[in-house]
DNA sequence: ACGATATTTCTAGAATTATCGAAATAAAAT
DNA sequence: ATTTTATTTCGATAATTCTAGAAATATCGT
């Protein structure tokens, strides 16, 4: 089954910042998290609970997600829930096909059997 | 056209590495130009002048590259010659693909028209 | 209005990173 | 041997980022 997406656009600079975001740890696994929780998202406070790292701090790693166009929160009464910006993910890889793939994969110098 | 090719392995620490290193504008911009200049790499002399960063900033920038396994420098007389690593970005984008996307890209909120 | 909950903003110290000139190293040319 | 070319390592400074406690803000339930 195909699906038609909408992959919204990305360049060398955009790709940076959400590398540079992605790369941190801490940052990646709560990014990964958000995709695992799909469109509904995770409440910030679920996020700390599996993460276990204080509430500070994960705030400031979802404001930089945000920052990057990586992340939305919407709010939800008290809570925020967060959810990943769909297309920026899928656009960042495009991107690193097209521009960053060279396609000699198989010129690599770590060999299997190792 | 298909082709065999050799995927080094990838979980979600070597990937935070790689994309860290990526992150920088810098050295983004410097490992597009290798990935450009194919297996045969380019003289970090060259690199050097086309981006006309200093010398030792350079160098700096490619040891992280290589640190991150994303690069490899082979001596060639007094040049030094650099060239992307093969299979790691390949298996970068197969565990973004896999662990990062997900699939639901047209829940976009940017629309194309904006 | 008050207390509880959810999350952010403020703040600051520690750690990391970026930058680049100067000195050091390595190989080639003379 | 000395000089020239190519690149790295060193060292110092500036800037950024990480971390997390304390205080502030916002919302809900009573």
């Amino acid at each position: 089954m195909w699906k038609a997406v909408y992959i919204s656009p990305m360049n060398e600079e955009k790709a940076a910042k959400c590398l540079a975001e992605l790369g941190s740890p801490t940052r990646l696994a709560v990014f990964r998290l958000l995709v695992k929780a799909g469109p509904e998202g995770l409440v910030v406070g679920d996020i700390q609970r599996r993460l276990k790292i204080p509430a500070s701090t994960l705030s400031h790693h979802i404001a930089r997600l945000a920052w990057a166009g990586l992340v939305e929160q919407r709010r939800d009464g008290r809570k925020l829930v967060c959810s990943t910006r769909g297309g920026v993910m899928d656009a960042l890889v495009v991107f690193l096909t097209a521009e960053c793939c060279t396609g000699f994969a198989d010129e690599c110098t770590e060999t299997p059997a190792a």
